[in-house]
DNA sequence: GTCTATATAGGGATAGAC
DNA sequence: GTCTATCCCTATATAGAC
């Protein structure tokens, strides 16, 4: 049943909606029906339908709990006191709730092409994210980390936001027969990550290098 | 009818192709129906079904089609006497290439998910991209215009790649009312060349800012 | 709240005439 | 090669009993 804990002894409506998260995430959101989540929970699909009007309706609240989600994450670390080690464990927040609801980022197109009101939210989350970047490279460049000119930080932000959003679809693509799991996640940050290292002065650089050591070990080493 | 000469004198099932190729940019293919193919060129159903036994027989020959052309143009510049600009151009190419059979990197995952073949293929093809970008930093290397240490070319040649595969999908959320065309890959272009920079020697640097300067023009000013 | 049964619609695909 | 007619299947969604 995935990571979430879905006991028959929550609401049914909260259990259609994990249920639905965990299929979508492991078959892709077109690929699974309101049949296969009914089959899945035991219930009719009559049942389902009192709950949500259609699909769709499962679909968007699955995604406003990712908004809410992702927006609380989607808060740079600002202490004066940062580390790397900080700004390595807010990317890896970032990946994580985004793992948790990967079937929006695996099929985008076709979700987003049926409701414009989820476009626009997600448009803006990416717009966040982008923004959050710019911000680190900002506190990066006062504590004499990072030193880049402002035309360079708007195409690192992008690149950032880029291989932030899509590295999970460049990974699937790439190891096909592999199934993906949540711990392979450094890898994801490690790839975000190594976007700012050039930037880097050698003492960040070198701090840098040990947290991937940390957060990677061995792993780093077996990669294609 | 898009950027493609269709024209009634061609054979009914070229004609097919380049319909559905046309449709399948425009619309994603997904949402596009044998149907839909069918009235858009005024031939019956039936028709369309005398030239392919289904629809996914239309996709892989399109795959193939794109396929070939790709790999075709996936051959990095060798010669002693490249200049940055050539380099340009050959990502430029790249990325028109990739316009021109969009779709399939619009809903990858659903395409992919469909036919093995083609999963397979579109891994080897992304294989060559980062294959053609390793050649390239081995060029700038032997031409001292780039100093890069090996574990950070690896992780360059990622970047690039994942740039250069989801850059066409990063554009399309982030400006969702306006309609990308092939004027604006020049953006992508410099969106993947960008990558390169922080590693570059300042002629490089230099000589690369004045290539965008050229093809970009006051495009990179109002870019957002 | 939950079930069974069923209506509806749309897309994929075929048969057979021309 | 092309058309018309039609079939089948599957997914969505509803109605009404319990």
């Amino acid at each position: 049943m995935g990571d979430n804990k879905n006991t028959n002894s929550m609401k049914t409506r909260d259990r259609i909606l994990l249920t639905s998260l965990d299929l979508f995430n492991l078959c892709g959101e077109p690929q699974v029906t309101t049949i296969d989540i009914a089959n899945e929970m035991e219930i009719s699909p009559g049942n389902l339908y009192y709950h949500f009007r259609n699909k769709e309706e499962i679909v968007f609240e699955l995604f406003q709990t990712f908004e809410r989600n992702i927006l609380d994450v989607l808060q740079p670390p600002d202490d004066p006191g940062v580390e790397m080690i900080d700004y390595w464990m807010f990317v890896h927040l970032v990946f994580e709730k985004i793992w948790e609801f990967r079937f929006l980022y695996k099929d985008t197109a076709t979700i987003l092409e049926r409701h414009s009101k989820v476009q626009r939210k997600f448009q803006r989350i990416m717009q966040r994210k982008k923004h959050c970047c710019g911000q680190i490279i900002e506190l990066l460049q006062q504590s004499k980390a990072i030193t880049i000119s402002p035309a360079e930080a708007e195409r690192l932000a992008d690149n950032v936001v880029i291989t932030g959003t899509f590295w999970l679809n460049y990974q699937h693509i790439k190891q096909l027969n592999v199934e993906l799991c949540s711990e392979d996640l450094g890898l994801g940050v490690h790839q975000v990550m190594s976007l700012f290292v050039p930037y880097l002065s050698q003492e960040s650089r070198e701090m840098l290098a040990a947290v991937a050591e940390t957060y990677l070990g061995s792993e780093v080493a077996s990669m294609p």
